[in-house]
DNA sequence: ATCGAACCTCCAAT
DNA sequence: AATTGGAGGTTCG
């Protein structure tokens, strides 16, 4: 048994670690068993297929990882939990208004993930029509199913599949494993990804106009979906995913009937309201919400 | 163009 | 104990 690997990111601006990874944009996260009391809760993930644990004490993000990654865990997780996003900017735009400024009192520190786009996607697919145990339960089983076995110092798992792994599988495997609906979906966008017909990878990037458009492309992602992965995936901190919460809030706080402002242009409206930042205004809006 | 209904499956609430 | 309704949405008529 390797000593494992032990690094520490030193926070600059406020983070949330632990509200961060359970807001509903990643799905595979997990609490440890039995944190050691004072240390703090350890998370475990996989973030660019490799496995780590992150605990945050204070200001500082512990990463315990395989040593034999130790030479790029720490930028991979930077990236990923997105720790460079200017908070008081993002914050400043969110400060005249007295309902957000609630929000960003409670939840200071909820970050915005840049996750793989090909996960991202096949994840917020599985969302339609669903739940949160049972995306996560459908997200487990499509990597117990398809993903690649790796190993590292704390045993064997297992990666989110591929798109030609995906294909392995086919529809009716994915029905099999319980996508009811879903599976024609992401067996039809494995298909077109592994094709080359699309390619998720390289959107990031590209316009926002240019990027939903690929995505809407895709059968079973509308706006909401393509929303949710440009956001959670690819850097476009201005889309604005419209989900139900989201409507309500809207609809409660912003947008009344007498605005005439129909469903379908509710996240242009919001867009233009709230900014560049708009993705970081719905993800406090809908954490606010959904815990409330 | 716009608007409901239907869609797999699970599970909580009758 | 069997049935119904709804869940972070999209598609089809």
């Amino acid at each position: 048994m390797v000593k494992p690997n032990i690094e520490t990111i030193r926070l600059t601006q406020p983070y949330d670690l632990k509200e961060t990874l359970y807001s509903g944009q990643a799905f595979r996260w997990r609490q440890l068993q039995s944190p050691k009391s004072t240390e703090g809760i350890w998370h475990e993930g996989l973030i660019n297929s490799i496995r780590v644990r992150l605990n945050q004490v204070d200001n500082s993000i512990n990463i315990e990882s395989d040593p034999k990654h130790k030479e790029f865990v720490v930028h991979a997780v930077e990236t990923y939990l997105r720790v460079e996003d200017d908070m008081a900017s993002i914050y400043d735009t969110m400060s005249s208004d007295q309902y957000l400024k609630r929000a960003t009192a409670q939840y200071r520190g909820l970050h915005i993930l840049r996750q793989d786009p090909w996960e991202c996607l096949i994840t917020f697919i599985c969302s339609a029509n669903n739940n949160i145990p049972r995306i996560r339960q459908l997200i487990e089983l499509i990597c117990n199913s398809a993903g690649k076995y790796l190993t590292d110092h704390y045993g064997a798992y297992r990666t989110f599949p591929t798109s030609s792994e995906i294909n392995n599988l086919g529809e009716q495997g994915l029905r099999n494993l319980g996508f009811g609906f879903r599976a024609k979906y992401i067996a039809k966008a494995a298909v077109m990804e592994s094709e080359g017909q699309i390619a998720i990878s390289e959107l990031r990037g590209k316009s926002y106009g240019e990027i939903l458009e690929s995505l809407i492309s895709i059968p079973g992602v509308g706006d909401k979906v393509a929303n949710c992965v440009m956001l959670f995936s690819m850097d476009c901190l201005e889309a604005f995913p419209v989900d139900v919460w989201i409507r309500r809030i809207l609809r409660e706080n912003y947008v009344t009937k007498k605005d005439k402002v129909p469903d379908s242009q509710l996240r242009t409206w919001s867009q233009n309201q709230f900014g560049p930042f708009a993705g970081y205004v719905n993800q406090y809006l809908f954490h606010k919400r959904r815990l409330a």
